[in-house]
DNA sequence: ACATCTAACTAACATTTGTTAGTTTTGCAA
DNA sequence: TTGCAAAACTAACAAATGTTAGTTAGATGT
């Protein structure tokens, strides 16, 4: 709280005018990007299109939200165990649920013959660790152009690396 | 210190009968397992097989150090930043050191046709993400078969995850 | 001009945390 | 059995941390 404060040039109790406690803080915050997925989620679940373009859609969503929220998404890997109550509760279920909304997409796409039927559980984790470490890269090279990002995560997420003439 | 010594069926001061401070616990683990992989690189590095055969044995090189050494690594991604002094310098220079080495393998195989040319520093970042948080899914999968998610993890990291009648 | 509200301040608090000092217990070698 | 080193203990420390209480300066509306 003291870092913060010094941050925003004032004392530490100076921040207890705006804020109810330390864990409001990052409950807030945390809760926050989540519902931003969430709704994102829900926006593609609704799309009339191929599960192969939700998958990418997803993605896109992903890098989108990562530049935008940088901050705060920053916070999801490891901050999130430090909630506490309710919001820990909630937070998880809305992961949770994000989860599982990801899977049904690509088991969608196995049915449709877009993608190989293989193990979901490996597969959407790859996908899904190399999206929550986005932010750390992204914080580093902000200077890409985000169209080119997005392109490029669903070429090597969805599509692979391997040259397209061996195969 | 308290918890890991309740955790010992100790007091917290009796540590120090075993160690300098809490710092060299973490330091000392942080820089064995970078050690791991510094030497499992080196090893790779010196085989003489086509390169996308050497990003295979990446993949298996980091699926079997997850496996072996899962408490440790789960530090990798969250605690590496509390390390201080000589250990974090140390430390970041083994991570960049390991990172150079890895795109540079990566350039290999495009140069010799096994992958599309594409931004490395985009895609080398995807599969490290990856390859950094399989800690966490094994954690909770510690029944898998370690095989098959070695070669789960190589075929959706470099082949995609796209079915092959399709392109 | 006055009352009100916002948002800063100082001072202090109870805990928690990493660590040290000094002492006692334990286990093994002689 | 004695002697000694290893490793446990108790007590206490200084610093850091989240928070509360009470106060004050500055802006705003009447």
């Amino acid at each position: 709280m003291r870092d913060i404060a010094k941050a925003m040039g004032m004392e530490a109790a100076s921040l207890y005018n705006h804020i109810d406690s330390k864990q409001s803080i990052l409950s807030e915050l945390l809760l926050n990007i989540a519902k931003e997925f969430t709704d994102g989620m829900a926006a593609v679940q609704s799309m009339e299109i191929p599960s192969i373009k939700k998958l990418e859609a997803l993605v896109s969503l992903h890098v989108r939200l990562t530049v935008q929220y940088n901050d705060s998404i920053s916070l999801i890997p490891g901050e999130w165990v430090h909630l506490e109550g309710k919001s820990i509760r909630e937070f998880t279920k809305l992961r949770d649920h994000y989860e599982l909304a990801f899977k049904d997409i690509m088991k969608e796409c196995i049915k449709e013959g877009s993608l190989r039927d293989q193990n979901i559980e490996i597969t959407s984790f790859s996908i899904l660790s190399t999206l929550r470490w986005l932010y750390s890269w992204f914080s580093k090279n902000k200077n890409i152009d985000v169209h080119i990002l997005e392109e490029e995560m669903i070429q090597s997420l969805i599509y692979g690396l391997k040259a397209t003439n061996i195969d």
